[in-house]
RNA sequence: GGGCCCUUCGUCUAUCGGUUAGGACGCCAGGUUUUCAACCUGGAAAGAGGGGUUCGAUUCCCCUAGGGCCUGCCA
């Protein structure tokens, strides 16, 4: 049996690091087991998707290099989920209720201030015919709750380990909204079956809900999948990360300047016991991926690690593999060779160009030393020129190490730290580097 | 309030009752004829607290504390 997995978003948003873990992940096991990876726009809610949310995921999708093998609209099958209904309806299993929003939340409030918990007392089960035809009279539309069995249903999570949930502790789910409208359970039950999917892996936060579809898949006669529940993200200092989603959204580090690279390397293995290392290839992530090396604890994001892991992604980087992008007009591989190991962003690398090719405001440190070096620079340089000059320079002045070459590499570059200056005092060339040292901007 | 899950170096984690509690990232120091990066060597760094069970608890049980999630006509 290959896995078919699926990962399925609802376009009422971005992506963000959280969302992308478990698209990733469910990506990785695909990939790695030679399945198929599905993606469901989960569109029921006709009013808060929209197709640009559709179309930024699927962008970010693409762009961090997740290919999916099919995508499948929910707002397409609306045929399907009447069908549901219709059989959940006959099997007695799904019953409208009339209860407005504002009723049940007084009811919930009640419970709660006597210590219960607020789970809903199933009062629409028990209306005759009489006070059903009074509400319909009313003009109240019902909305329809699928009945639990209220008894403990369980499961063995991939991630963990023996897990129930009782349906007694749980209302029961409304399934269809008063004005029709599917919510998301019975939809992605129904989906899950039709689709063939074999594993469903998501955040914990689902848990209660794997209970509740557990028993639709039953009510469907459907196989229920495999399932595996992985712990939340959270924020550096442990809290909750849906506070500041807005920063962390894929587009958001991709307008960054973030290497799609560092992102599934972070997040193929924050939170498992395998070790962060930047990896271009996605292929290897998926093929160290196994959910038994995943924690049951929520892991930590730092953007911080992020930042080092994108400079760690572009020391690697062959010039080929990057040529294309646009922070890389006018670099050509000798540059790029010379200060890739510098950067944390792609876009640094404008900075080294400008101060390669453009001109830059020499910072003079010691001018006598500077001045000196200006007059030893060969009219002809080459990769051998920078330890020529600074001998010569050692021997004239006594000066050396880092009084030597600091007031050099600030006067030659501007900066306290940058790549190799053998290398870089070549691409300088003399004319621009005697000025330099002179103090004059070029 | 109720339910579920979680708690080992700063971070991610290993440890299936007996270990000098291991690794990775980060950090610090030294080396690599200057800096950054890379690399090499070395170093500091952890069992939330309290009770049990046991010859022996990081490991099993209970309590407390802390954190996450759920508790929606959101997903």
């Amino acid at each position: 049996m290959i896995p078919i997995v699926r990962f399925a978003p609802s376009p009422t948003g971005k992506l963000h690091v959280g969302n992308v873990r478990a698209a990733l992940w469910n990506w990785l096991f695909a990939r790695k087991a030679g399945g198929k990876f599905i993606l469901r726009i989960d569109d029921t809610d006709l009013e808060r998707s929209t197709k640009a949310y559709e179309d930024g995921i699927k962008a970010d999708l693409a762009w961090l290099g997740l290919d999916w093998d099919r995508t499948v609209n929910q707002s397409s099958r609306f045929s399907k989920y009447d069908a549901a209904r219709d059989k959940l309806i006959e099997a007695g299993l799904l019953y409208p209720c009339y209860e407005t929003a504002d009723e049940l939340d007084r009811k919930r409030k009640l419970q709660r201030a006597r210590g219960l918990p607020p789970v809903y007392d199933r009062a629409a089960l028990r209306l005759t015919e009489d006070e059903r035809a009074a509400f319909e009279a009313e003009g109240r539309k019902p909305h329809w709750r699928f009945k639990l069995s209220q008894t403990p249903v369980q499961w063995t999570d991939l991630i963990r380990g023996e897990t129930s949930v009782d349906t007694a502790s749980v209302s029961d789910p409304v399934l269809i909204r008063e004005d029709g409208m599917y919510l998301y359970t019975l939809p992605s039950c129904v989906d899950d079956i039709d689709l063939e999917i074999t594993h469903v892996m998501r955040g914990e936060d689902h848990v209660t809900n794997t209970g509740v579809q557990i028993e639709i898949f039953g009510a469907l006669g459907g196989e229920a999948p495999q399932f595996a529940h992985h712990s939340l993200l959270v924020g550096k200092d442990g809290e909750g990360l849906s506070k500041r989603l807005g920063s962390l959204s894929i587009e958001a580090m991709r307008e960054d300047g973030f290497e799609p690279q560092a992102i599934t390397s972070l997040l193929a293995r924050l939170g498992t016991s395998d070790p962060v290392t930047p990896v271009r290839d996605s292929d290897v992530l998926a093929q160290g991926f196994d959910l038994s090396r995943v924690g049951r604890a929520p892991a930590r994001f730092d953007m911080g690690e992020l930042e080092a892991l994108n400079g760690k992604v572009l020391h690697e980087t062959d010039f080929a593999a990057i040529a294309g992008r646009p922070a890389m007009i006018g670099v050509d591989e000798n540059l790029w060779l010379v200060v890739r190991g510098n950067l944390e962003k792609l876009s640094d690398v404008g900075k080294w160009r400008g101060i390669v090719e453009g001109e830059i405001d020499p910072v003079i440190e010691d001018a006598a030393l500077t001045t000196a070096a200006a007059a030893l620079v060969p009219d002809v340089l080459d990769e051998t020129s920078w330890s020529g000059m600074t001998e010569e320079l050692k021997e004239a002045t006594g000066v050396k190490g880092r009084k030597l070459f600091m007031p050099l590499r600030l006067a030659l570059t501007g900066e306290q730290h940058g790549p190799e200056m053998a290398a870089l005092f070549a691409l300088i060339g003399s004319d621009k580097a005697r000025r330099r040292l002179r103090g004059e901007r070029a």
